[in-house]
RNA sequence: GCCGCCUUAGCUCAGUUGGUUAGAGCGCUGGAUUGUGGAUCCAGAGGUCCCCCGUUCGAGCCGGGGAGGCGGUA
């Protein structure tokens, strides 16, 4: 097991269950990864992540390039030993930041100048400095650099934006060469254009990567262009690899999109809900903070598995939520990732026994009854 | 007892020479958050301007009286 491979166990219409093996271990498919921008998924132990099921983090190469740096974290052993985390860690390539901190940058044909959002100092990533950073963060999964397209813009400036990342993913390709035992991954743009879509799938499968991503999704679309998108983009790479929703999404976008033949996701939502008091159960959203839990003595989500749910009710998370204690954000994050886990597991199960279609109504059906009755 | 200062939203306080529907921060009640620039952002509710009388076309604001609080002093 010391090369990087992906394997297509099942499927059951579109959706797929499979693994991807790596040598620092083995990712079951379709698969969730906590994000971990910057070394750390906030508020929550590596081991706690990791008793949550997930079994690869996201980290993030805009963000640890300005602090600590990469060749600090790879002199200190790499990022999986400098955060204590030995499974397989992801980095996105600082492609998101082009467009979140759009303020803050310029962007020419060679790559994106930042200025630092921590100091103002200014930094270069380019394809190459990017893959670079990322081998010096010792990451198992690369992210092509790109450009993470705005939505809404024009057809003429979704194409000119997919043609560029489409030039930087070739330079990516070539700047990272050949490592056994790591993937570098090529990501998708186009927008909501059905031709640019193809055209870019087309473009990334003459350089050939051991996996894609679908970029540019959840950038304000709306789920109904989103799916509409899905409807024919995973389609369009090759059947033998992974395909990666970059950013997705709320749970029912993940069950959406594993229909629609996804097999990775990542998301700032679980971890970044669980810090402002929004929780995921299996009947919708809750948000704790809301005085109608205040006196409740029932957990988050009566049919969760996890130590939260188990040990700490409705009314304690309000408490702590609304005193600003840090144990709130503990305690959310765990509940939020656990359930955003148990989703990908009973998903990847439902496919396996071939009756997806039957998870789906179940889940849409329990989530329709809404939350508990009030007391 | 006397002197001074104070009293406006749940709390802490702004409020111009008297002029439409009296404001802020925090708190409260909700909402948002999708490859993390979020102790963030958005919205809403909430007032007998201590009470009474007077002046004035018009008073949170001016005058008189009263009540309560803080400080000083004998």
């Amino acid at each position: 097991m010391t090369n990087f491979s992906f394997t297509l166990d099942t499927t059951d219409g579109r959706a797929r269950r499979g693994r991807i093996e790596t040598p620092r271990g083995i990712i079951q498919t379709p698969a969730f990864m906590p994000v971990g921008t910057a070394g750390t998924v906030k508020a929550m132990l590596p081991e706690s992540v990791a008793a949550t099921g997930a079994q690869i983090l996201l980290g993030n190469t805009y963000h640890l390039m300005l602090r600590p740096g990469a060749q600090q974290v790879a002199d200190l052993g790499g990022l999986h030993r400098f955060m204590n985390w030995g499974g397989p860690i992801l980095t996105d390539s600082g492609g998101y930041q082009v467009m979140s901190l759009a303020g803050l940058r310029k962007m020419t044909e060679q790559g994106v100048s930042f200025k630092s959002h921590i100091d103002g100092s200014k930094h270069l990533l380019t394809p190459e400095s990017s893959m670079e950073i990322q081998r010096l963060l010792g990451s198992d999964i690369v992210m092509a650099f790109d450009e993470c397209t705005p939505f809404p813009c024009s057809e003429a400036e979704a194409a000119a934006s997919m043609q560029l990342s489409m030039r930087w993913a070739k330079r990516s390709r070539t700047a990272f060469g050949e490592r056994p035992g790591h993937g570098l991954f090529g990501i998708q743009q186009g927008s909501a254009f059905h031709d640019l879509r193809a055209e870019s799938a087309e473009k990334l499968r003459e350089i050939g990567f051991p996996g894609y991503a679908i970029g540019g999704l959840a950038v304000g679309e709306g789920q109904e262009i989103m799916f509409d998108v899905l409807d024919y983009a995973p389609e369009m790479l090759p059947k033998d690899s992974p395909r990666y929703l970059m950013g997705v999404g709320k749970p029912d976008d993940l069950v959406g999109a594993v229909k629609r033949g996804v097999d990775m996701f990542d998301c700032v939502l679980p971890s970044r809900s669980g810090r402002t008091g929004q929780a995921f159960t299996r009947r919708g959203v809750i948000n704790i903070r809301n005085a109608r839990h205040a006196k409740d003595p029932r957990p988050l989500d009566p049919d969760c598995s996890c130590p939260v749910c188990a040990n700490y009710s409705r009314a304690y998370l309000h408490h702590v939520h609304k005193a600003g204690e840090i144990i709130s954000s503990m305690l959310l994050t765990w509940h939020n990732l656990h359930y955003y886990q148990e989703l990908m597991a009973s998903m990847r199960n439902a496919i396996a026994a071939g009756r997806f279609t039957e998870f789906e109504a179940e889940f849409h059906a329990k989530r329709a009854e809404g939350d508990l009755e009030p007391l």
